[in-house]
DNA sequence: TGCAGGATGTGA
DNA sequence: CACATCCTGCAA
């Protein structure tokens, strides 16, 4: 699958399958990358979704065309990474929710401040702060900016996908929207 | 090994 | 006032 057709999956189907494909980002620094090993789906209709409600100016991100990135920050200190889904005006994104690092490994220690491979890209605030995503990124897109997509080099089955709730939420909990790689050490939980 | 507590912008 | 989080410190 070629990065036209994952951005035309709907919502549900572009987090699943964006796992396995690799997240980098070409900076002044460095460049980073990651495998994509846990993603989240947030739909319309789902109360959980930013942009259930109305549109805002923190969600407009999650309005733009697919590909386009989200960057939102949480509990006021962390950010949080999502890649929008489904056409231009309909509010939907998947959340980014941890990465296996694979490259630019000496720069995301130094940013997350630890030696932990395993500590660097586990959780979704924590991926954000090692590849240094800011705010700044809000409304850039995959398909033309310098944080990309790259397609999985190890195809990533049905079989090897858990589907399981969404962690840190209440509204819309019983939803099964959260994925990640089987047996993959890298994910938020253990 | 587990959990309580704190930091704090945004929108209901 | 609840929240798509993470880290520290203290108890068991």
């Amino acid at each position: 699958m070629n990065l036209d057709n994952l951005l035309t999956l709907d919502t549900l189907q572009l987090a699943k399958a964006m796992l396995g494909w690799r997240l980098r980002l070409d900076s002044e620094e460095g460049s980073y990358e990651g495998i994509i090993v846990e993603t989240e789906a947030y739909l319309q209709g789902d109360p959980a979704c930013h942009a259930y409600r109305t549109k805002t100016k923190r969600n407009a991100a999650m309005f733009g065309k697919p590909g386009t990135i989200y960057v939102y920050q949480i509990y006021g200190m962390h950010y949080c990474f999502n890649i929008s889904g489904n056409e231009e005006g309909i509010g939907e994104a998947v959340l980014i929710r941890a990465l296996e690092p694979t490259l630019g490994i000496e720069l995301m220690k130094m940013r997350r401040n630890t030696a932990s491979l395993k500590n660097l890209c586990s959780g979704p605030a924590k991926l954000v702060q090692a590849f240094g995503i800011h705010m700044d990124m809000n409304f850039w897109n995959v398909r033309t900016d310098a944080l990309s997509l790259i397609p999985p080099q190890n195809l990533i089955v049905d079989n090897d996908i858990i589907t399981t709730t969404r962690i840190g939420i209440t509204q819309g909990a019983d939803f099964p929207y959260r994925f990640y790689i089987k047996g993959n050490s890298f994910i938020s939980k253990k």
